[in-house]
RNA sequence: CGCGGGGUAGAGCAGCCUGGUAGCUCGUCGGGCUCAUAACCCGGAGGUCGAAGGUUCAAAUCCUUCCCCCGCAA
């Protein structure tokens, strides 16, 4: 085996988390060979252009970057590459298996789970939305099934009872970074041994899609909570009032009453805005109307004088 | 020129369509009530109504341009 620093990397990945990790990795002294992410996209109102924050990390340390459109289909430009190792953290595409088989160590990825526990493209988020009490970062071997790989490494984290996505996530990028300056070494010299995963205990953390994000009334008061921890602050998660989003960033559990109909709102004013759900009375904290800013639920309420009694849907 | 909402006291909103003394809730300050209070009652301070120009006897309100914030779409 060569030095572990004149292994060639190729790292696989698009937003910050990837980047605060693939920067530390850099640091460490390994060497990189290119940057697999995600197409530029056009984004906000004035249709700008933004760059994948590990693409402006890595054209900053004048490392190839390569954004194929589909790499099912566009990978040649593998071939201009000698590739030891793949790493691939929070990449966004399916990675084909002609591309798994080029590096001559093998491909592997960081997910950001206790696998075999949500797989996936948000398991982050699931286990924010299940209240779960910890999670975590698994280095694992890729292959064709997504994220059902055999096991290398795995290091826990404590998720917090006020703990929401944004929060839970700014956490990730220092432990994962630490996971990774760890692991490399042992991963690089073949000193991990493969665990296969236990397929009797998958489950999945699908994409979180749009409707997703309008919360479901039906769901108990500590479903509630669950979601609207796993989508705030970003893209925040919304009821809908007369014709409008309410997104609501945070919100307590009042108590476990229930006494009105679903979605009633039972106080609204500088002292609390309550809402009635399935199982409890929540007491929404931090909300945003359409149109509107961020603003606590109490100052909301202060200036909407007619909320009382009124339904959220 | 992708669609839409908005910029009015420290905060959140109403008023704009149908021009004519700038209003509400909270906060703040003072006074009162009370064993006491973040509760209640009374009173006060605080606003070039985002900016510029135009129409008009008169513009927060109508017209034009610009700046900024936000939701959606990407």
């Amino acid at each position: 085996m060569k030095d572990l620093k004149q292994l060639q990397f190729l790292l696989m990945g698009t937003p910050e988390l990837a980047r605060d990790v693939f920067q530390c990795i850099h640091q460490e002294g390994y060497k990189i060979v290119g940057l697999v992410c995600q197409p530029d996209t056009f984004t906000g109102r004035d249709k700008t252009i933004t760059k994948p924050p590990t693409k402006i990390w890595a054209e900053a340390n004048h490392i190839p970057v390569f954004q194929p459109e589909r790499i099912k289909e566009d990978y040649q430009f593998l071939n201009s590459l000698d590739i030891d190792f793949i790493l691939t953290l929070a990449y966004g595409q399916i990675v084909p298996q002609v591309v798994l088989d080029k590096p001559r160590f093998g491909a592997y990825n960081f997910h950001g789970s206790l696998l075999p526990k949500y797989r996936g493209a948000s398991p982050i988020r699931y286990a924010l939305i299940n209240q779960e009490k910890e999670t975590g970062m698994t280095l694992m071997k890729m292959v064709m099934a997504m994220d059902a790989g055999p096991i290398y490494a795995v290091k826990r984290l404590a998720i917090l009872p006020d703990d929401n996505y944004a929060s839970l996530l700014q956490r990730y990028s220092g432990f994962t970074s630490q996971f990774a300056i760890q692991v490399l070494p042992r991963l690089c010299r073949g000193e991990l041994s493969p665990i296969p995963q236990n397929e009797k205990e998958v489950t999945f953390a699908p994409l979180i899609k749009k409707e997703d994000e309008h919360f479901n009334l039906s769901l108990s008061i500590d479903s509630l909570i669950g979601w609207i921890r796993g989508l705030s602050d970003i893209p925040g998660g919304y009821f809908n009032y007369q014709d409008k989003k309410l997104k609501v960033f945070q919100a307590l559990i009042l108590n476990r009453t229930q006494l009105h109909p679903i979605g009633e709102i039972l106080k609204a004013d500088h002292e609390g805005f309550y809402l009635q759900v399935r199982g409890g009375v929540l007491n929404l904290l931090q909300v945003q109307m359409e149109g509107k800013g961020k603003m606590l639920g109490t100052v909301f309420a202060n200036g909407h004088r007619h909320l009382l009694g009124q339904k959220l849907t």
